[in-house]
DNA sequence: GCGATGACAGATATTGAAATCTGTCATCCA
DNA sequence: TGGATGACAGATTTCAATATCTGTCATCGC
């Protein structure tokens, strides 16, 4: 007997489904079809096609998250942890458009129909940010009086570099020179951390 | 007898159309229509549709430009100079979208038809701003050595306050707090820059 | 009993024929 | 003679008929 359907298995599916047809025309049908199941199996498990999706993306964003704590957990001065973090952040960013543009747009437009998904990871990842800003300041590293909260810095930092991690600049990350734009403003949003 | 077919006269007739049609159905034969005469008259004055839609926008963003001239010319500290050129355009970006949504929507579609005529403006504006940091390192409000040259910290600027005049992201900026992220972020940048 | 099924209604997408548009150019006429 | 015209070919858009999909639910079979 095939093994159980579970929720589980059906984003699996999913995610082929999107990879194979793209975001225009992969439809619940088809995943059903993969899976070799009636397409009303699949909505006992996700009530929507919208939340089906949902679920795909949230799992995909949840991936980048991942890979971000490591920074967060590791050592080293305030500064450089920022610098890694965003670095890291943009070259992941920057590998996933780059390596496979077509994935990659397929999850833009994915994010694009699931705001609230979306923006719970930038609060996630804004809750990062805000963390390795407050260690700076415990530190003496970052500026205590000027900067407001760690979280208020923690969103001018991340509004400040959203041309090095918004999906919808993908298509300039990819030109000469991008690199040397990124740097300049880290450095910039960097001073303006410091004491 | 009319008045004489000139240029101006077909950029007018185009803004009316595009006001009225929106950038979807606006054509060159409704231009002509509007101006009484043939398509085949417009296409005398503009090679193609895509040069006249392109020089509609080039004069909407040369207004934009005119206005933010006026802080560059002004007098005062630099830092101030800047806060002010970088109110000046959020300010105005926010209020043509506020205030008709649908023309800024129509004018949004253009701008992303006419890359060239766009990449001209943002050299413009990157421009103003570098004018605005280079006289604020010579009077030594701004750090010399840190920074990269003026254009280079020009441009830092302008991406890490995309945010704020990208019409990409137009949609925030009818948000509650915009504002307050704006003042962060313009502060955080000017923390950058400042010795 | 419980999960799976597939028929069904209403919504959405596809398709291909007809209409319109873009860009050219031979002709007109002031 | 220099600018305006409108017929024209090929490209693009519109529109309506058709097909497919989404989401529900009565029914089935293990």
């Amino acid at each position: 007997m095939a093994e159980a359907l579970t929720p589980e298995r059906i984003l699996e599916a999913t995610e082929d489904v999107l990879r194979r047809y793209g975001p225009g025309k992969a439809t619940v049908v088809d995943v059903a079809r993969a899976l070799g199941v009636s397409h009303g199996s699949v909505y006992r498990h996700f009530r929507t096609k919208a939340a089906l999706r949902a679920a795909v993306t949230q799992r995909w964003l949840d991936r980048t998250s991942e890979q971000l704590k490591s920074v967060v957990s590791g050592t080293g001065p305030a500064g450089q942890q920022l610098d890694r973090w965003l670095t890291t952040l943009f070259e992941a960013k920057r590998h996933k458009a780059g390596d496979d543009p077509e994935l990659f747009a397929t999850y833009t437009v994915l994010a694009s129909e699931a705001s609230g998904v979306v923006e719970r990871h930038i609060e996630d990842s804004v809750g990062q940010l805000a963390q390795i800003i407050e260690a700076g300041r415990d530190e003496g590293e970052f500026a205590a009086d000027a900067i407001g909260s760690a979280y208020e810095a923690a969103r001018a930092v991340f509004h400040a570099t959203a041309r090095f991690h918004d999906p919808v600049y993908a298509a300039e990350w990819s030109r000469p020179g991008v690199e040397d734009d990124f740097l300049s403003v880290r450095s910039l949003v960097l001073r303006g951390l410091r004491r």
